[in-house]
DNA sequence: GCCAACGTTGGC
DNA sequence: GCCAACGTTGGC
């Protein structure tokens, strides 16, 4: 059992849609090392901080569990799609997403700028300098962490 | 809206 | 295989 943190823009898919939707594929994963992190290690029960960024205050909303398995990024293979990539073969498709399910809100947003605050995260793939990944994996130690500060 | 940091592309 | 140019991410 593995644990993650997963980036969204709220303006475009936020913690209250996913909360309504109870269950949603994750489309849009165009990064090689986020896409090989869902195509390869992601298994159906993880657990997932679901992070909201580029809005007011970027931090951890809420909590997803993994619900499906990699299949490939159907969204690739649409021109009319945001996300189309005409590089990905459904022969042989370049990218990948999951299904994720609603699991519950926290109690208050934990933001970036009170995470880089404790000592114990500093090691946070979240916090690096110049990070851009939009899934990536979280310890289980730093999850329970951060679980205290809710 | 700015811009630093990073990933990708493509010419050579 | 190098690296400059370009596009994107995402905090501020």
């Amino acid at each position: 059992m593995q644990y993650w943190l997963m980036k969204s823009e709220p303006d475009v898919y936020s913690i209250d849609d996913l909360r309504k939707d109870k269950t949603d594929h994750w489309e849009g994963i165009r990064n090689y090392q986020a896409r090989n992190f869902i195509r390869d290690e992601m298994a159906r029960g993880d657990l997932a901080f679901f992070y909201h960024s580029s809005c007011d205050e970027p931090g951890i909303t809420g909590i997803m569990k993994i619900h499906k398995t990699a299949y490939p990024d159907f969204t690739a293979f649409d021109p009319e799609q945001k996300y189309y990539d005409p590089k990905s073969d459904p022969d042989n498709p370049r990218w990948f997403m999951v299904d994720v399910r609603y699991v519950r809100k926290l109690k208050r947003n934990i933001s970036l700028k009170e995470l880089k605050l404790h000592e114990p995260l500093n090691d946070m793939r979240l916090l690096q300098r110049g990070n851009r990944l939009s899934i990536m994996p979280v310890t289980e130690t730093e999850w329970n962490y951060i679980l205290e500060l809710e």
